[in-house]
DNA sequence: GTCTATAGAATGATAGAC
DNA sequence: GTCTATCATTCTATAGAC
């Protein structure tokens, strides 16, 4: 091996190691920010959990800020993806029938990015007002249109359109959000495999049926 | 005036200053908790915000989980109210209806509050938890007997009743613990008195019709 | 009942040995 | 790259004058 694979094989160990440690402590603050909020949690509740000392945070994230801008900026690729999800050359049963199973399976697997993110809304959007005013802004102006063209050409009966996908996100979003509540009112236990199959099946009939287009068929 | 009489004045005024400056105190809490959550807010911001002291905050609550405390028991007074607004004796529709509107009344009248309640539920319910274990477990019983006599009766469609009341508190709330995302895709201005209008009707319109009613004629 | 000053505890961040 | 020890700041809470 000569010295420019050994240098080579080091950086690369180098690279694993940091990204093992970065995501280690990301996902660890994800969890602890969900939990007691930006303000409410401390760098030690997330080494603790990350299992690290705390300095250590502070040499892969330079400020309890930056860590939490990069848990905030992680998810929102999360969230880009499932907003793709809405097939606008499909048909608008199939295509929100789509979008919201998508989204109920983001809530059901990142619950702590979700919580997250609607504290990150409801203290004004810090780190991604310029996210909202921007993609979001655009997916919305795109979506309204293809919404529209589906009333227009009496697919579905007229509503407006963000109503509609204020609807859809809160409903999707609930189920993480609130899983507490949710997990009370069903005695105490998460929400079973088939309860979310329920779940998904009962908001989707509702918001098809809804917007007057009858569900397709489940197999 | 007799000594009585003033001790009683006296104690009339202390008892009015008294309740004037916790009210002055509470409201500028429920909005510093909401903007900050727990954790992010600090005494000296609520102090602030009530253009008071801060010596003076914990003269009238002991520390600052009490002073929380209070936020929250008098958000929940209002939360009840509105659930009561879900009146068994009329027909789904109508009941619906109504139930919907007064969600999005206290949506619209009560933002700081809303937000301060998905917070404390986001994080656990370490106040409400016994609230969410009797109260709300009791009403959401009374209720599901209703919507599956509703539903024998053929008035609705089957459905879940939880999934049915899950959709209906997320959306209403998002009106308010959203907004601030709402009024970015608004073109940054919050809603005006005509959109909560356009917003009711179409929420009240896709879960009517989602459930299988046809909606009331609105005078 | 009001307010200034401050004690006491917790936190974010860093220095420096390994 | 890891970790202990520590600094500087901020915050909750209270003491005590008015």
């Amino acid at each position: 091996m000569s010295d420019k694979d050994t240098a080579a094989a080091a950086n690369g160990k180098k690279t694993e190691i940091r990204l093992a440690a970065e995501r280690r402590i990301l996902d660890a603050a994800e969890k602890v920010f969900a939990e007691r909020g930006f303000g409410g949690a401390s760098m030690q509740q997330i080494a603790d959990r990350a299992e690290l000392p705390k300095a250590n945070l502070h040499y892969y994230f330079s400020t309890k800020e930056a860590l939490y801008r990069q848990v905030v900026e992680r998810i929102l690729t999360i969230w880009l993806d499932a907003a793709d999800s809405l097939d606008v050359t499909e048909d608008p049963a199939t295509a929100l029938a789509s979008y919201i199973d998508t989204k109920m399976e983001v809530s059901r697997k990142h619950p702590a990015g979700s919580k997250v993110w609607a504290a990150e809304v409801m203290h004004g959007a810090p780190v991604i007002q310029v996210y909202l005013e921007t993609t979001l802004r655009e997916w919305m102006a795109g979506r309204e249109y293809i919404v529209r063209r589906w009333i227009d050409d009496g697919l579905i009966v007229p509503i407006e359109p963000r109503y509609l996908f204020y609807m859809i996100w809160a409903t999707t979003q609930h189920y993480a959000d609130f899983a507490h509540q949710i997990n009370v009112l069903n005695d105490g236990a998460p929400m079973s495999d088939d309860d979310w199959l329920a779940a998904k099946r009962d908001v989707v009939a509702v918001i098809l049926r809804g917007v007057g287009v009858i569900p397709p068929r489940v197999e």
